[in-house]
RNA sequence: UCCCCUGUAGCUCAGUCGGUAGAGCAGUAGACUGUUAAUCUAUUGGUCGCAAGUUCGAGUCUUGCCGGGGGAGCCA
């Protein structure tokens, strides 16, 4: 007889006679002649209710399962007699893998986000989470979707790095040297002896390698770990995360922003067509509103403004913001909160930042104090994407790498794309879990990755 | 790294003015012929985060340390 998965015996169409199903108990009311066990193996949100009498050979020992226990059944998947379900199973059988003892954590009952932290390699065994790891697996999914329908080249950059200053952030080192005993020479550990000969870590970015593959290939995309060392300790930051980055030839500003919109849009649509029943949980229990959140999303248009513009509607909102609002200084939070929350409700763009707080990588514009950056907030998780149109200007990018105080000489490969069939382009990084955490709102980061690393913790 | 909040039973939490520890769930024992977070009866369970201080007396007040959370910065 073969295993069937629970989400496919819930959507059967009739009875069937002959059935096998194995997972976790994950509760169970005991009766005097019989018990009824509620189980669940992943496939889906919802437990399929198994009905097991006293007349079975061990009985005792099913009487005395609990929560948490894995059990094979074989039976009758029949219509249930009681509301609540259709189906249910009769079992005739039922093999015992593995009972829980009382003392398993994930009692039936509510815990709360913190305490299941605690427990990161029971937590996938919860409905939260069952929900978060699915949503996330077809998230992924849609994103190799979309981009392979749209005929970009996946890439797979490296992950370690010896590339001296990526800028991005404080990078993890990579070494094989013994740093209980390290050599050092002119106060310095020398790193010749090293694996690489040189210094290397671990990416904060796949974005120059991103440009290198779209000299090429035209459109690719990037999506893998990505490492950053530092000292977060926010709702919305990882030591460890996933990014996706799509990096597009012969194309400015304009694509860039069109290819954003497109793209979220896409992958929220696949979330709320593949993934319903996990969405409604998520607009039952975790955000209500979701849902209607994410369609009116995806049926509208986002909002697209200068960084120049955004400033004046900040000054002129009448709002009081802890930390005054500038041209020439980043948006706080707050300001961003203002734009995509209050004043347009829904996802904003804003472009065209002073040179003096972006990358130096980023076009600049004819004004030469501006840049072509986008940063795409979305309401409640703030900025899931930045990007821009890259600098393809050879004699620019180096007076733009001199003036962040880079070595041209340490970025040749970089710039010899600008040297030999230079092209415009653009592209952008997306944190994946930022995209999770906003579909299924999801209020903390941790929450959305399965083992989160934060400082001073990389438990499991 | 900075600011604020918080730490009491396995879990979620209450604990008044400083007077010697409490509920629900889980567990245990039993009842119950269809339950849906099953219900009902009884019941076990505590180094009140750690250390020091004030006091006749500290879960409660003070200080330090540690853990957790929220906000800020860095960004995705």
């Amino acid at each position: 007889m073969e295993r069937q998965l629970i989400k496919y015996l819930l959507a059967s169409a009739q009875p069937a006679d002959k059935v096998l199903l194995k997972g976790w108990i994950r509760t169970k009311r005991d009766s005097k002649e019989f018990s009824f066990l509620e189980i669940n193996d992943g496939s889906c949100m919802s437990n399929i209710q198994v009905l097991a009498e006293r007349s079975l050979s061990n009985y005792e020992e099913i009487e005395k399962l609990k929560t948490g226990s894995s059990i094979s059944v074989k039976g009758r998947l029949v219509e249930s007699p009681a509301q609540g379900q259709r189906f249910e199973i009769k079992a005739e059988e039922v093999e015992i893998y593995g009972p829980a003892p009382e003392d398993y954590p994930l009692q039936k009952k509510r815990h709360s986000m913190e305490f299941l932290r605690e427990i990161a390699h029971l937590r996938p065994r919860t409905n939260t989470f069952g929900a978060v790891f699915r949503v996330r697996n077809k998230l992924s999914f849609a994103v190799h979707e979309f981009f392979q329908k749209n005929d970009f080249l996946h890439v797979h950059s490296p992950i370690i790095t010896a590339s001296d200053c990526e800028g991005a952030g404080e990078m993890f080192q990579v070494t094989t040297l013994d740093l209980k005993n390290i050599r050092v020479s002119e106060g310095r550990p020398d790193f010749t002896d090293d694996f690489f000969g040189r210094q290397a870590n671990l990416t904060v970015s796949g974005q120059l390698e991103a440009e290198l593959f779209a000299t090429a290939f035209d459109r690719v995309y990037t999506f893998g770990p990505t490492f950053r060392a530092e000292n977060s300790n926010t709702s919305r930051h990882l030591a460890e995360f996933w990014m996706i980055e799509p990096e597009i030839a012969f194309a400015g500003l304009q694509e860039n922003m069109r290819l954003a919109e497109d793209f979220l849009k896409y992958i929220f649509r696949y979330c709320l067509e593949n993934c319903s029943e996990d969405m409604k949980f998520f607009n039952d229990r975790i955000q209500p509103g979701i849902i209607d959140n994410l369609e009116a999303i995806i049926s509208s248009e986002f909002e697209a403004l200068s960084y120049t513009e955004a400033v004046s509607i900040l000054m002129q909102s009448g709002e009081k913001f802890e930390y005054p609002v500038k041209w020439g200084a980043d948006l706080q939070s707050e300001h961003e909160r203002y734009l995509t929350e209050k004043k347009f409700g829904k996802p904003v763009i804003v472009t065209d930042y002073p040179k003096e707080i972006k990358a130096f990588y980023m076009r600049l514009n004819e004004d030469n104090k501006t840049v072509r950056a986008m940063d795409v907030l979305v309401p409640g998780v703030g900025e899931i994407i930045g990007g821009s149109e890259r600098e393809y200007r050879y004699e620019v990018l180096v007076s733009r790498m001199k003036e962040s105080g880079l070595n041209p000489e340490d970025y040749w490969w970089y710039l010899d794309t600008r040297k030999y069939g230079t092209v415009p382009h653009a592209g952008f990084g997306l944190g994946f879990e930022r995209a999770v955490q906003f579909i299924t709102g999801m209020q903390n980061i941790r929450d959305v990755i399965p083992f989160p690393r934060t400082p001073k913790n990389a438990a499991f």
